[in-house]
DNA sequence: CAGCATCCCTTAAGATACTG
DNA sequence: CAGTATCTTAAGGGATGCTG
């Protein structure tokens, strides 16, 4: 009896944090979008310089990503009115708070980068 | 001059910190690794309770990540000598450095869950 | 420059059925 | 129980070309 009480406890205790992770998978999904962030933590910067900046980003890929990133407020988008145009991206403040996230995710890879390659 | 030295350093620290995430990545990619690993977290699992603690998560995929999860020395895998068969699994010291990753995933769903639902 | 439209294709992942 | 084998599909994502 006291045994199937820990049971559902622990259950509903690892249900919690795995909801709470999809809910940030949700918001950061897709092949670009953390990348995306991890630039624009270092700053404001326009789409030609997110691109150049991430390996393998194509402008398809980049503007849907900078799209989803802003509906859901991560992100602001603000045009410029230069001869051509440019377009400037910026995390919100709400944006800023994933920084804890991606220091944890490149922290890691940081530290067992020679355990993955030296596989 | 100063100023392309500049773009430079900041295209490399840049870089650095984008390899490092898509090191990290690659060992946790897929829909369901992250959410075996967080469960595995609190203890060792065997399959069947994995499969019943994540939800949505079929047989086929479970023993795929798992399978992938072990080739990459996050888990380990034993076969235990019961009636029917049991295989349980469990962190190696490895796979548990992937705790602050989960608890920065987890810590930001939780805190900002009612930013992305009242959205 | 910053995108959108279009076409195309791989592949992750689910459903189902079977086995030691 | 703990998988494997096979089939099938949706969709994520890439390449190209065009536009204001």
């Amino acid at each position: 009896m006291e045994k199937i009480k820990q049971l559902i406890d622990e259950k509903e205790d690892c249900s919690k944090i795995l909801f709470a992770i999809q809910d940030t998978l949700d918001l950061i999904s897709g092949k670009w979008k953390i990348k995306v962030v991890s630039v624009l933590l270092y700053g404001r910067k326009n789409f030609t310089d997110l691109q150049r900046q991430i390996d393998g980003l194509g402008a398809k890929m980049l503007s849907k990503e900078l799209q989803d990133l802003e509906i859901n407020g991560l992100i602001t988008r603000t045009v410029n009115a230069t001869k051509p145009i440019t377009v400037s991206y910026e995390l919100t403040a709400y944006g800023h708070t994933l920084e804890p996230v991606i220091k944890a995710l490149a922290d890691w890879g940081t530290t067992h980068r020679h355990e993955i390659t030296g596989r």
